[in-house]
DNA sequence: AAGGGATATGTTCGAATGAACATAACGATT
DNA sequence: AATCGTTATGTTCATTCGAACATATCCCTT
């Protein structure tokens, strides 16, 4: 029994444009250099990590990656310098707010649930 | 482009067992004593309503409401002082969170993503 | 020019979740 | 005992979302 927030950023018609989904898949490519690889290393499909990255784009309006293809490699993604910056954002407003819950928790959950166990 | 958290708490196999759902639930059982009348408020459906509270008290291993069928007026639903105690420490809980993740999108996320507006 | 690996999209299938429909049981009041 | 509004459950339908399948395009290398 602990506490797990799923932080988003929404539209103003309350559509997810951004969360550690997205997040941790710009990661991957950030590391591998590709979509491809990064999907994998995910286990997601490249058709999912492709859309993703694509809505994601569409909802700030400007570009997150660079992307080629063709090539000996067969192609490439890299980051733009926003892709860069939204990244170390996120994982410093991830982060931080995670801290605060688990500090908020253990203040005011747990005293209330904190012998429950549930395994069942 | 705001910010927003889903707040859960996760049992050990990461099912969702309490969140903002449940949460307001309770709030209206306990404001109007029903949990039909709960249901009619949030536009969800008793069936639903009443899972949720079943599934709820199942996770914690102990009762939230205690429950009344016939009589007069159908029946009715109380919390029991394990609920209202519940209750009370998930408001602290979410509106303490939650005002951190403001402070922390401010600081962080804003002079990143802060000139973007998604009209479209 | 042929190959290979990654990008680019459309489409279809399946699982999960909530909405909706249908009853049954209950019990104080009349 | 008949009624009425609520609790108690099973069941079925709809919608949403990711998984999976299927191609097409690109272009450096060999």
């Amino acid at each position: 029994m602990e506490p797990h927030a799923k932080l988003y950023l929404l539209s103003d018609e309350d559509e997810g444009l951004f969360g550690d989904g997205k997040w941790r898949l710009l990661m991957a490519v950030r590391e591998h250099g590709s979509i491809q690889e990064a999907a994998r290393e995910l286990g997601r499909g490249y058709r999912k990590a492709w859309g993703d990255i694509k809505s994601a784009e569409e909802a700030f309006g400007r570009a997150i990656v660079r992307k080629t293809r063709g090539g000996s490699s067969g192609g490439a993604t890299e980051l733009t310098e926003f892709g860069v910056q939204l990244l170390d954002a996120w994982e410093k407003f991830r982060s931080e707010v995670s801290s605060c819950m688990n500090e908020a928790f253990e203040e005011y959950l747990k005293p209330i649930i904190g012998g429950i166990d549930d395994e069942r």
